[in-house]
DNA sequence: TACAAATATGTACTAGAAACACATTAACCT
DNA sequence: AGGTTAATGTGTTTCTAGTACATATTTGTA
């Protein structure tokens, strides 16, 4: 079967290359995975277990199985983690430099997902998994510093433009708390009026006539998003 | 070395899975090279010479090899296909899809490139390479079309905000040889008293001072792009 | 009952995009 | 040589989206 894919790419200089030199890159697929807490926002990291990265700590990841799509063993690693399915996945980057893994050549593809860290389905399935505040991450092992970086990055570009932080919130939410969420995710600060002004021509919320409880101060609106695009959330699209 | 791999990816099940398995699936990149002739923009392709798309054409890709980095392999067949090298590079998407390759599993990754169609140095390496108008792409081999449309994709979301186009034109042209590449990448129409405007503010243009000759009309001035943002354009620089 | 703190809504200003008009230049034709 | 044609080159006006900013309202608390 491998030699068939070798002669299937048959430049000049593939003829010089062994079967086995070709057929030594492993695939694997890392999870940037991001939940909201305390008005931070973190990501699921473990420790590394390899000698070479020990004390640091490193995202999800594993090789894809030569019977899963790439986008699939994404939602494996996901699913096997947290327990959930059904989550929001995006192909960000793919990640091939030489030495990013100190035991041979990995290439890895990036992607990124937003979940309610509070949902009642999570159940983290290994001790050293925990939630770590964005802000705090130092050092991590491989070049996962920079697959996180990559994936902040496409995420702060598309925040504001497509409904994808829905996932971080609980079914029923205020204003505040949707707003709390973007300033976490840019970094910065949002005009309360304007933003109000700016969510409300998008279409995504919907007014649930409820209002907050337990607020130590007058309660706000609740709203939920508009189901027509939770459908798109859950769906398992790739989004280009 | 590979069995170091799967120890440093350690899930429960990957113990049942043997070596062989994993690596079994092969890395290769696919490079949408795009040019412009005739107020068209056009795509480097190249008859697939494999019997399950015999009389269809592919884009131009490879292996890739165990000795060279994701972005290096692109910038290898770039430069073997077309004899140019230092030409903007930029990933765009990995695709993944399990049937994708009908000799077995492959893994590719995506880039696109623009370049000026006629500059002197490009030589075509094969005699099945040929300039395609986007327009009249059909089928192609493989996942071909599929990662043509989300190169196209891309290009279009960032041509306006990114001086990439430049690639695409002689080293002197005038604003509305500029003009028409866009449109042509576009496939709209634009103002053309508001596309100057819009790149006069963008400093990305340099006035050389002269005019066009051999044109039947009235001849408009030349210009060429800011050297500055030249480098930036041959630098081989992952752009997230 | 007054005060603090947050919600809820609205207005004025500004910058950028879109729609649109006219004078100028060079080649071509008679 | 002079008029015609077809492009270049530069505005102006209008609209829209974004930013800055203010005031009234509702609830919990002292």
């Amino acid at each position: 079967m491998s030699e068939r894919i070798i002669k299937a790419f048959k430049t000049a200089e593939t003829e010089k290359i062994s079967h086995l030199d070709y057929f030594n890159i492993a695939v694997s697929v890392d999870c940037v995975i991001l939940g909201y807490e305390n008005k931070q926002l973190k990501v699921l990291l473990i420790k590394s277990d390899l000698e070479e990265f020990s004390g640091l700590n490193s995202l999800l990841g594993d090789l894809v199985r030569p019977d899963e799509d790439l986008d699939e063993a994404s939602y494996r690693i996901l699913r096997e983690r947290t327990g959930l399915n059904d989550v929001y996945l995006e192909q960000v980057q793919t990640f091939g430099r030489i030495g990013r893994h100190p035991s041979g050549r990995v290439v890895t593809t990036a992607y990124f997902s937003l979940l309610d860290l509070h949902h009642h389905q999570l159940r983290l399935s290994h001790n050293d998994l925990h939630w770590h505040p964005i802000s705090k991450v130092g050092k991590l092992a491989f070049d996962h510093k920079d697959i996180l970086d990559s994936c902040l990055h496409r995420l702060r570009q598309q925040v504001l433009e497509r409904p994808l932080i829905f996932s971080l919130l609980p079914e029923k939410f205020s204003l505040r708390q949707l707003q709390e969420v973007y300033e976490a995710i840019l970094g910065t600060e949002l005009d309360r009026r304007n933003f109000r002004k700016k969510v409300s021509l998008k279409d995504w919320l919907v007014d649930l006539g409820e209002m907050e409880t337990d607020v130590p101060h007058r309660p706000g609106k609740l709203y939920k998003l508009n189901p027509a695009l939770k459908k798109r959330l859950r769906a398992r699209l790739r989004v280009s």
